[in-house]
DNA sequence: GTCGAACTCCTTATGGCGTAAGGTATTATC
DNA sequence: GATAATACCTTACGCCATAAGGAGTTCGAC
């Protein structure tokens, strides 16, 4: 219901997240620790792939765990902290970097608006893996990102993206404006599609059902949208009519991947494509 | 602390929204209201505002009010449906549309690279103000994004952006991929220097305090950083060393505009630009 | 072998939250 | 005046994070 703020003491959590496994201590009396900060993490993730982050709570860890929620803050600061941690950990998903956008790039360049090429694909490879995973843990997007707290396996991703525009040759001001509209798109429409599943899987209804209901409605309450708003009403029209996109031309039936989804990955590969173009121009401006 | 997830029912908001002023009858029985919606959603935003989301409850509402918080059940369905109000209401304070971006431009094109000129402009005013809307309300976005029940005011804000890009010459399909791109990016932008006066606000910690103290650590806890994240490591160098930017030749204790906002103002206007780029890309390919 | 310290894990309690249930006072129509 | 609808209230329930403190376990030191 509410939003996140203030990700707990940043300090904790950046022990947690760079110390490469606490202080390893030869023996200390008491009794062995039977759970571990990644077990609770590894819990924590269960848990909001699951539930959502709704669901998430140090109970529902505990119990997952077969532990009170007590037990936790023996491991973890807080729930905060803990949320720090499983956002980072699913970074660690993210395939290792491939070498591509080395300053010495192979492929040739086109002569005119043909581009050098690798640094696109390696761009583009990268903003669909990160998608991908977004999707597999839709909680993560609902993280906050104005979180300077970055993680090891967070910094990883970065750090491939920033490697391939600096092979782009991009200067470092223009790249961290890059980054971040990157970044930005990427997350923004993962959020987008995350969203929908989780409704349609909450409700029952299907997307295409949801929208149809919802613009039938929207035309009884506000009768005159099409005069108050005649550009959104002409680009529903010209998107809904299909001027040539799968929209109508998709086999029907096709439930496995519902409407919506189709239509932002046409969204997401057309954003994705005006933004490199602008990286383009970029590049001839930086070479 | 948790994130929002499935706001409300989504019918009894679109009522709030869409809805004129309720039904107007002329006469009932019972007590005249001493609220209103609009009170109630005018008060939910001085407190967000005043303490952030987190503060957000319907018991501080209603004590700006001097009710109790079951009287707002009499006005409103729930929380989620009052945050629903809450965030359209804030779009409303968009100044109304220029009238740029007609197809009818009477700006002269440039004659290489220069663009129609006028379409860039009209996103760039757009984008500014959509920017400093969202840091006079910081709240708005920690509101999800991914919902798809628009009220009049935001969609306003969109038809604002449809128009303009319409008038430069996009097809309907790059038009939702662009769209998607420069709301995110507005969003993410805002929502990262949001959270840092946030942060700066709670702790009393400047943005440039909290920089060093960061990285103080950070170099301690992973003194290999360089070698791991050597790419990430030149950015930041490039970035701080200031290669002809603000950072050094700033007039030192300007506290006014701290140190992260200057350089996200200049991230800003970087990947703004690009988008812009790509767009101008996509417009030629269009056009 | 025994003691004390360190450690894990538990139960309990506090103060928050959204909101369901039901009571009371007010104001219209009949 | 009776009746019904309405606004607002108090109370209560079941969540939540987590502070406080107690019980049991395991070590090093003697």
């Amino acid at each position: 219901m509410s939003i996140f703020a203030g990700q707990g003491d940043a300090g904790r959590s950046m022990a947690l997240l760079w110390a490469p496994r606490a202080q390893a201590t030869g023996s200390s009396p008491g009794p062995k620790p039977t759970l571990s900060v990644e077990a609770i993490v590894e819990a924590g993730i269960a848990v909001a792939d699951a539930d959502t982050l709704a669901g998430l709570s140090m109970r529902t860890v505990a119990q997952r765990l077969g532990r009170s929620s007590m037990a936790l803050y023996t491991y973890v600061p807080g729930k905060a902290e803990l949320l720090d941690l499983m956002y980072d950990r699913v970074h660690a998903e993210m395939p290792p970097a491939r070498n591509l956008g080395g300053s010495g790039g192979d492929l040739g360049g086109g002569p005119d608006g043909g581009p050098d090429g690798g640094w696109r694909e390696a761009v583009t490879a990268w903003a669909r893996e990160l998608w991908s995973l977004y999707l597999r843990h839709p909680w993560v997007v609902q993280v906050s990102y104005a979180r300077p707290v970055l993680g090891p396996n967070e910094q990883a991703v970065m750090e491939q993206l920033v490697g391939i525009l600096y092979g782009a040759g991009l200067d470092a001001g223009t790249l961290r404006g890059t980054v971040t509209a990157l970044f930005h798109f990427v997350r923004g429409t993962a959020q987008t599609v995350a969203e929908a599943r989780l409704a349609a899987a909450a409700t029952g209804v299907s997307d295409q059902e949801w929208w149809a209901g919802r613009s039938a409605l929207l035309s009884e309450l506000a009768p005159d949208f099409a005069e108050r708003f005649p550009m959104s009403a002409r680009l529903a029209g010209e998107t809904a009519a299909g001027h040539g996109d799968g929209a109508v031309q998709d086999p029907p039936g096709d439930d496995a991947v519902p409407y919506l989804e189709r239509q932002m990955d046409r969204t997401f590969t057309v954003g994705l494509t005006v933004l490199l173009d602008g990286i383009e121009a970029a590049v001839r401006g930086c070479g």
